[in-house]
DNA sequence: GCGTAACCTTACGCGCGAGTAGGTATCATC
DNA sequence: GATGATACCTACTCGCGCGTAAGGTTACGC
């Protein structure tokens, strides 16, 4: 028999384990059709145990957003940034000074990130398709998103004064956007498609928002023809 | 007293306010946490009319998914169709033949698209908020976002043949994912900034997306260094 | 004016799953 | 080898909300 992990372990190792479990369910049953005696017999756990370490359900799905949202944010920035961070996660100021050049950053930016979703499916699962919509968590998500968006903003920012133009905050933003958008669209691609790697992945999306942004950053715009669509 | 609408009304009628109903409530509560009573009583119904009429919470769900997803696709398919669309709404060749330029067709159905969302918020919010991740519905919503990706990505092999160039069907793929994706999040943040005006919003989206395409189109690539980003 | 079909109601059954009470085994340590 | 603490379990309660049975009432055909 010689049973798997019959031991006792410390509470820590055992929260890692619930954790694990969790997001494997949740991700796959959405939240409220994720069972509790689920998550805990796939821990290889009872389910008080669950209760006496982690809290309610709705704690525990908190728990399982931040761990895989702060797993997220560190993948990118380590990549981003070229020595180990020291600033706080999430601070636009580790990206804002690196000494990479923009083009660089972003492309390191997005290699990473698509080569976490690949490597993280589920914990992705439960961070965009689970916890949007939910009360509870969307504000949670969204905070983390909006870390992302000012990240982005800001290397787009820093691109722009770079090349000596003006921008409109705003504009800058809403660019941000778009391209945390497009991001997280081509994730889900990702995600239902194995064969495809992050490197090439991450190049495609590099290149649509790379050339456009280029156009842009040049001082190019688009506009609706001079009479307008009707 | 002069009783509101106290009279009894043809089915028709009635399944239309309880779709109303339904969407409201599901995309500020979320499919589960939305009750059938609520829905009900939000109808000025009582909960076996709904039952009888729409059937079941998840069917009903799902009828709500039908009836906006359609409305988005007929607002987008008729702005971007010069004339009223005889052929089915969704099918590709509904705008491979129109004789608008690409620009104009693309401008025109992202304006459609933002101007439906911020009359729509409710409805887009169940369309894309709630129905990701829960499994049933999922499968249904990814059908209707892939009819947008397959139009989309018509729309952009259509400019790029005019262009007189190649294009390996997966870029181009890749690439109407991401303008979709792109579109998804500046709606969301069209539906939390009621101040900003559709227009502004598909302008801004339009620079970024046809900048970025206009370079690839001319043959413009991006790519890492030749040694490599390490 | 009467049958009948469609509209609409009140009032309940019942399963499912979150959360808990209360108890047992193992470890650490002195 | 007692004492405390921590890891862990079985077996329950209980509320919530989906879905329905059985019965009233209005409109319309003839």
């Amino acid at each position: 028999m010689q049973a798997v992990s019959k031991k006792r372990l410390p509470r820590a190792v055992r929260e890692q384990q619930m954790l694990d479990a969790a997001v494997t369910v949740f991700s796959r049953a959405g939240f409220h059709d994720a069972s509790m005696d689920e998550i805990a017999a796939r821990a290889g756990i009872s389910k008080p145990m669950v209760y006496a370490y982690l809290g309610t359900k709705e704690e525990l799905f908190i728990a399982c957003l931040h761990r895989e949202g702060t797993r997220l944010m560190e993948a990118i920035v380590s990549a981003v940034v070229p020595q180990a961070p020291r600033a706080p996660v999430g601070s636009a100021a580790v990206i804002g000074d690196g000494v990479l050049p923009p083009d660089e950053q972003l492309w390191r930016g997005l290699r990473a990130f698509f080569t976490f979703v690949g490597d993280h499916r589920d914990g992705w699962s439960v961070l965009y398709r689970q916890a949007r919509g939910q009360a509870p968590f969307a504000t949670e998500l969204a905070a983390m998103r909006s870390r992302m968006v000012d990240v982005v903003a800001g290397l787009l920012a820093r691109v722009i004064a770079a090349g000596g133009r003006q921008s409109r905050p705003a504009d800058v933003m809403a660019m941000a956007y778009a391209l945390v958008g497009a991001g997280e669209s081509l994730a889900d691609w990702v995600v239902d498609h194995v064969e495809e790697s992050p490197e090439v992945t991450a190049t495609r999306l590099m290149n649509f928002v790379w050339l456009g942004a280029g156009d842009l950053l040049r001082g190019a715009t688009w506009r609706p023809p001079a009479g307008g669509y009707q």
